[in-house]
DNA sequence: TTAAGTGCAAATCATTTGCACGGAC
DNA sequence: GTCCGTGCAAATGATTTGCACTTAA
């Protein structure tokens, strides 16, 4: 990894990913950087996003459901998934939150704990709003 | 789900996931569960994990390192994953904690939190001891 | 020049699904 | 007897990889 030469493809990617608020999958990625890289290929969108990936300038998150997704913001915090629409949010944890969770878990566990993610699952305001509306429908 | 009949293969996977501490791919549970039923498939593996999950008694769990891996202990609960051997361990959180997690999360959230998963990173008891020794030796 | 990166297509891996048959109720 | 569940094999979807060609350094 010590060698590694600039691509301008790696570059868009890693743009992109630092430019959007969503936390596309590879494909979409694909889609959009192929707007500037007609010939990109999926292969390369996927060889690309793992390195950012190692090298710790994006995020790999795992869902039960579809594909992976990935986020250009590496700063410490988590992601809300909606139950609804299947949207994935950000949500800033403080620091102290975040930290005392990772040393509580290292109290308990019998190694080391370095990290954590945490996913939350939940409705986002827009398909509240949605479920709301749908209800004062039926009740017509 | 209403309609579900009973049927031997899902109570022997369900039987094998609560008395396993590890926490099986679809594939190892396929291997297990195939000594006593020589002619069960991968698909009816699936289909019953899933029904499971879906019915709340398992859980599937989902890292950004290969396949879902599946656990009978639906309780609440966390996961550790060795960043070395990638075993995955149970981390239980006191209720208190855990609750505070996701109140802390709706308060800061668009809309309503309703539950999270925590996925920690570290290194297992066992791999740290590994670590030492392999440094003994090199020290000699 | 030369090693890393790319595009393309084929390969791999995990998971799902259609269908004919068997078993629970 | 009716439907749900199973086994099998084929299909699907996501991701990786081998290889000949490009390009950054």
């Amino acid at each position: 990894m010590a060698n590694m030469k600039y691509s301008r493809q790696r570059a868009a990617i890693k743009d992109y990913l630092e430019h959007t608020l969503d936390h596309p999958t590879a494909d979409t990625v694909y889609l959009q950087v192929r707007k500037e890289f007609p010939n990109i290929s999926l292969g390369t969108v996927y060889r690309n996003l793992n390195l950012l990936a190692d090298m710790g300038e994006a995020i790999k998150i795992s869902t039960p459901d579809g594909g992976d997704r990935f986020d250009g913001r590496v700063d410490p915090h988590y992601h809300v998934v909606c139950r609804s629409c299947g949207k994935v949010y950000d949500l800033t944890m403080d620091e102290q939150h975040s930290q005392s969770i990772t040393e509580y878990a290292d109290r308990h566990f019998n190694g080391t704990i370095e990290s954590h993610t945490t996913l939350f699952y939940g409705i986002c305001k827009e398909c509240e709003d949605q479920l709301e509306h749908s209800l004062e429908e039926k009740s017509n």
